[in-house]
DNA sequence: ACCAAAGGTTCAAATAATGAACCAATCAAA
DNA sequence: TTTGATTGGTTCATTATTTGAACCTTTGGT
């Protein structure tokens, strides 16, 4: 792991939940000498990735903003897809939800809330999906290329609930089903309450690179309400998929075209 | 300079006018070896700060959207600067456009549109803007400390039109007018057709953090105008410096609490 | 079939990152 | 106010990483 890459993971120490964080805190969070953090700190503070606030803790700065225009202004996919993710809302009346993978990480992309019902799963933006505890994040991992899918799974893995999953060998188990069915399942791994569907989005050159979900609240979810939601979602990723330029022969081909890998 | 600070300087090669940089070309522009940028890029990748098209050529990547929407959680500033923009937009009937410095560069913020006239002065978001040609920049300039001023001004100074004032001594000249007078001018210093004036900006701890500036077509600049748009500016930076604690002291005193620097 | 330029890779040499220890400032409790 | 613990920040010899010339392979144009 390079000192750029190492510098660039503190970023990610950065949530909703904890917003702003120390010096002192940094070093804990990531493991790294005080002084290395320091520096790091400072460099990313001069581009303005980081800002300093008047209690000299540390915050995201106001860069991320102009490179988040110029991202949209050169691939403007969040606008394209939005009506596409409120169309699967709609129809299924529950919550939608577009992630994609960012390097190694699964990052929010979009989401949308359909509203028909009064209770809804709430999503963050600016969140990162655990690949083993969400139904994404196993979409992703099921046409993942094996060697990127085992480093992924290498324990330990982190327990969100009572109910996540960790033991490698039986999610191995788990994306043998999704890529039999093309469609990954997961009740209340990542959130106690909430059952979530989803599909595996593919790059034009066959790779997977994100995933298409709805997510609804355990309550609520039925083998009927999970049959519709199946169909809903394998009828958008098509369209979805079309707007980065993926092949629209994938639409009746559930196994998408990567090989069963040999694990 | 440290390797991160490296790092980052490749995303400041990205702009709308040139939103995808080959590997050979990013070298080229950055002044750096193929190998060093190949690894760096490599890291910025794994983060997803940048991505590569089919064409193999680097942009932007979606790792950013989520960092703006984490920066805009937690510094929900954008949306409460707004409505404050716009009335300034309205009450001149120009551009109005609001400018924060981001570690070592000025960074373009928000800006607003008056729809009263048929020409206006088009602003891009994701736009970085050099310090001596523009009335942002200058208002900048004469607050800040005389050591981080100098390291801006040290030549050679970039010319983007046949006025850009590229004489560091005239252009400290000015930064006094700009002390005495608490505004900064710049006419067809960037961009040859606009003609602008801007207010500093100041944190709570009284350093300058940024600028407020109204553009206007250089054929529609007159005296009259320039006076009501100056006023429409002092009345408006108190109010906005409110949205960040700064103290609204400074409302009635033009030059801020920045001692005159012996240069 | 050719050439030029592109992306990507290698490895010894050079440089930058590292971390233990240190200082000064802040804060809470005694 | 004194104390003690914790914070942000700094230093410098040791160490590990980055660097860059040269290389290979692929791509695209003529």
């Amino acid at each position: 792991m390079g000192t750029v890459a190492k510098a660039l993971s503190l970023l990610d120490l950065f949530t909703l939940a904890r917003p702003e964080i120390g010096l002192s805190d940094l070093a804990r969070l990531s493991g790294m000498n005080k002084a290395t953090v320091y520096r790091m700190v400072s460099e990313l503070q001069a581009e303005g990735l980081l800002e300093q606030t008047g209690t000299r803790a540390y915050r995201i700065g106001p860069a991320v903003l102009r490179l988040a225009a110029l991202r949209e202004a050169t691939v403007p996919l969040r606008a394209a897809a939005m009506p596409l993710l409120q169309r699967l809302s709609d129809r299924t009346g529950e919550t939608v939800h577009l992630s994609f993978l960012e390097g190694g990480k699964l990052g929010t992309y979009a989401f949308t809330y359909a509203d028909a019902h009064g209770t809804s799963v709430r999503m963050e933006d600016a969140a990162v999906l655990p690949f083993h505890a969400t139904a994404s994040g196993l979409a992703v991992l099921a046409y993942l290329p094996p060697d990127r899918r085992e480093a992924l799974l290498t324990p330990p893995l982190a327990g969100f609930t009572a109910a996540t999953q960790t033991d490698a060998a039986r999610i191995r188990a788990a994306l043998s089903q999704v890529r039999a069915s093309g469609i990954a399942v997961s009740t209340g791994g990542f959130e106690a309450d909430v059952s979530s569907l989803a599909v595996p989005l593919f790059a034009a050159d066959g790779s997977v690179t994100g995933a298409l979900a709805v997510a609804t609240p355990v309550s609520r979810m039925t083998d009927a309400l999970r049959a519709r939601i199946a169909q809903a979602l394998t009828d958008t990723a098509p369209a979805l998929g079309a707007l980065w330029g993926a092949s629209p022969l994938l639409q009746d081909t559930p196994p998408p075209p990567v090989p069963e890998p040999t694990d």
